[in-house]
DNA sequence: ATTAAATAGGATAAAATTGTCCTATTTATA
DNA sequence: TATAAATAGGACAATTTTATCCTATTTAAT
């Protein structure tokens, strides 16, 4: 569905979410720990967020990662899948064809995009606050 | 969402059954050129359909692939899907853990699983003969 | 029998994705 | 000012996926 580098990259955001609704910047190195993910290239995933201005990162001593407040209730999921693995999730073909076109549909077209739509639609309704209800308490996970 | 090889699987099953309906057999050549894939990798995606009893195939001078009438109307999508792609689809964590688990989830499992579900559904519920439909009049399409 | 056309399958190669390593830069703090 | 801790980013390595090439085998037809 989405590329280790996706998956990688909202386990993260969650993570940093939920820290900075605590008030608290994390590292990379705290970040990897705790989403059990591989630090380096974790590392490279969260340029390409901050770059996309989806965690804000301080260098430095005392440095790390964040989201404020505001941009945790307002970024959903889409737009992180959109930043690291485009729009394919959005627009491809299910099987494969250059361009999903109704005009000149393939056979499961129809069926797909429906599918695709309830997918984008959930993606475009989780916030980065949405995900981090839970965490705290255990009901929910990042690693495992 | 599903692998350039189960992308062809899907198509090329499609284009034997069309065919297959007709009352004749088609050759790698041909099938790979009606769904624009490259020749070799079809070969092998077709050797893994034909292991997996999907797809029937006869070796010698006019031999070529081919799908009984039954199959055209008891294989399902899913079937090819899981010989190539395995069970991931349908089971897989939308946020890449280990395994999904409704006791200890992550952070999009309630909502992911629907999703999961519908496409899973789809796919058991779209045969091969459901697939052919509309391809003969050109109201849908395996290439471009 | 020979030939030609077809699939089967092993060995490689190319490309994309995933992962690692090292150095540069930034910045708080001692 | 020196140091230590942090991100940025380039270069590279490993793995997986995708694609190609070549030979063996099968089989219909000449
Ligand atoms: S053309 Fe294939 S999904 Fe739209
Ligand atoms: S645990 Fe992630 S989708 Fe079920």
């Amino acid at each position: 569905m989405f590329s280790k580098a996706c998956e990688y990259a909202i386990r993260a955001s969650t993570y940093i979410a939920l820290k900075s609704l605590e008030g608290t910047r994390v590292s990379l190195k705290e970040i990897a720990e705790k989403i059990d993910s591989p630090v380096a290239f974790t590392a490279k995933v969260l340029q390409q967020l901050s770059k996309n201005n989806i965690v804000d990162s301080v260098k430095g001593a005392t440095g790390g990662f964040q989201i404020s407040t505001q941009n945790i209730s307002n970024i959903k999921l889409a737009q992180i899948v959109y930043a690291i693995d485009g729009n394919n999730v959005y627009e491809g073909c299910g099987l494969g064809l250059k361009k999903c076109n109704a005009n000149e549909p393939c056979p499961v077209h129809d069926k797909f995009v429906q599918i695709r739509a309830d997918l984008k639609n959930m993606l475009e309704n989780t916030s980065l606050y949405d995900m981090t209800i839970g965490l705290e308490e255990g009901l929910t996970s990042l690693r495992r």
